[in-house]
DNA sequence: GATTGTGAAGCCCTTCACAGCA
DNA sequence: TGCTGTGAAGGGCTTCACAATC
């Protein structure tokens, strides 16, 4: 997950979990195609299995937005579609200003789900000069000694950073200081802002790493047992194993007290 | 967050919580950092604030793996890089095939922070003949009618799709069905796959809808009360009220016993 | 009869707080 | 003395299962 951090845990908003929160836009997103098929109603059932959810969940869930279906037939889908776009805020627009536009900043700007959502691209910042002026999917990227000014005159409040790693928290800094106070982050950087500042961050490699463990995990199973993870080779062995190895006393150790991997 | 579906919440693996697998990553990266500039050792306290955690939940994530630190000293760096490494699997190579090498897709093949985890980017598949042959990020792109060759025979077990949302189901079944076990979505869609195949995904416009979520909060309160999150103007108002909606006995509804905006 | 809405139970994760160890 | 490793407590989310309702 992409998960932010300042959260303020005290007031509870209204009362709507985060985790029901980050569901809404995949309801959404199930219900608006719904809504193009000219589907006027639907069951929790169908719509959890169009969502990839489990039906308690998703009935869990809109009840925590009040009473919107009708027993026994199940949920208009129009006026779904309406209260959970006002609920997440899509009935208005906000504009957004994406910081880097390289490979990725880039591809976000002509991003075609971010239009159709409510969010448009306010402005493409970049700080190489050659950049300014270079239209991007159509937007002229503008160059970063302008970033206050864009945004207190577009009144941005919402901001991507995908720059280099190196730059981020400075990139952040000046956002948050010119009034965004919500980052969706794609640099590989732990960003820290004031509270009230909402942080969500997507990080490519770390998804592929999560991958890779359960793969990893997959790939021994099968296999049957084999005492580690890589067993054979050692490939490039740990550099400096600590001082409490030589010990030996009481460490559980990767593979202690349990197989490392299940004969079968 | 991006979440996978199939898990076999049975077995539980090696007993590693998943909330712990999908940090090591952070871990990783910070210990990374400070392995560049040669520092030793550290403590859970000043990794967990690198890492943006805190340090009880480190500590917490550490005990999973092993015993690894020394009490009264903190943590050998340049052995923990190593542990958390192998327990992720990335002592060894991975290859990956990226599907769809429209804007995104393209970014992706020119991301760093593959190739420096040990992710091998195999081969890029588009379904346009146009493409073919053509480099992109130094590797040229093969046509996805040879799909199936390609990842069988360079044992490909990770695919990542970046292809448009109506296409996505079924190149993930022809990834599948070739072998592939875990499958990185960009598309804009609900996959789904047979057990034992893990899907993570990545949407960028529900980041963004959680975001606005929290912003429109945030406006909300400082504004003090209105009635709703945007009350004059009823733009573009629910197009079918329920049949519940004219009954109005018990229904809660969006507003109904919390005021929506707190009055300071 | 069908399907929602929801208390209650269970599970997982986080946080606390301190014993154990270097 | 300082910091890790961890039992125990606490909190939030999911799942169950059924009463309420159409």
């Amino acid at each position: 997950m992409a998960t932010g951090r300042t959260h303020r845990p005290a007031t509870r908003s209204r009362g709507i979990p985060e985790a029901t929160v980050a569901r809404l836009p995949l309801y959404l997103r199930a219900l608006t195609a719904l809504s193009e098929r000219s589907v006027p109603t639907v069951s929790s059932e169908e719509l959890a299995a169009a969502a990839g959810v489990n039906s308690a969940k998703l009935r869990k869930d809109f009840s925590y937005l009040g009473s919107y279906g009708t027993r026994g037939v199940g949920y208009d889908v129009e006026y779904l579609v309406y209260q959970i776009s006002r609920e997440l805020g899509l009935t208005q627009d906000w504009p957004v200003v994406i910081v880097g536009i390289g490979n990725l900043g880039a591809a976000l700007a002509g991003y075609g789900g971010f239009a159709s959502r409510g969010f448009r691209v306010a402005a493409l910042i970049d700080a190489d000069p050659a950049m300014t002026g270079k239209p991007v999917a159509g937007i002229p990227v503008q160059h970063s000694d302008d970033l206050e000014k864009i945004i207190s005159e577009d009144g941005v409040s919402i901001g991507v950073i995908a720059t280099p790693a190196g730059v981020a928290q400075q990139v952040c800094d000046r956002l948050v200081a010119a009034g965004v106070t919500s980052i969706l982050n794609f640099a590989p950087t732990v960003l820290s802002v004031p509270d009230g500042v909402d942080v969500r961050k997507v990080d490519l490699s770390i998804e592929l790493q999560i991958l890779a463990f359960h793969e990893q995990r997959k790939a021994g199973e099968e296999a049957g047992a084999e005492s580690g993870p890589e067993a054979g080779t050692e490939t490039g062995a740990p550099t400096a194993p600590p001082a409490a190895r030589t010990g030996g006393s009481s460490r559980k150790g990767p593979d202690g007290d349990v197989p490392a991997v299940m004969p079968a």
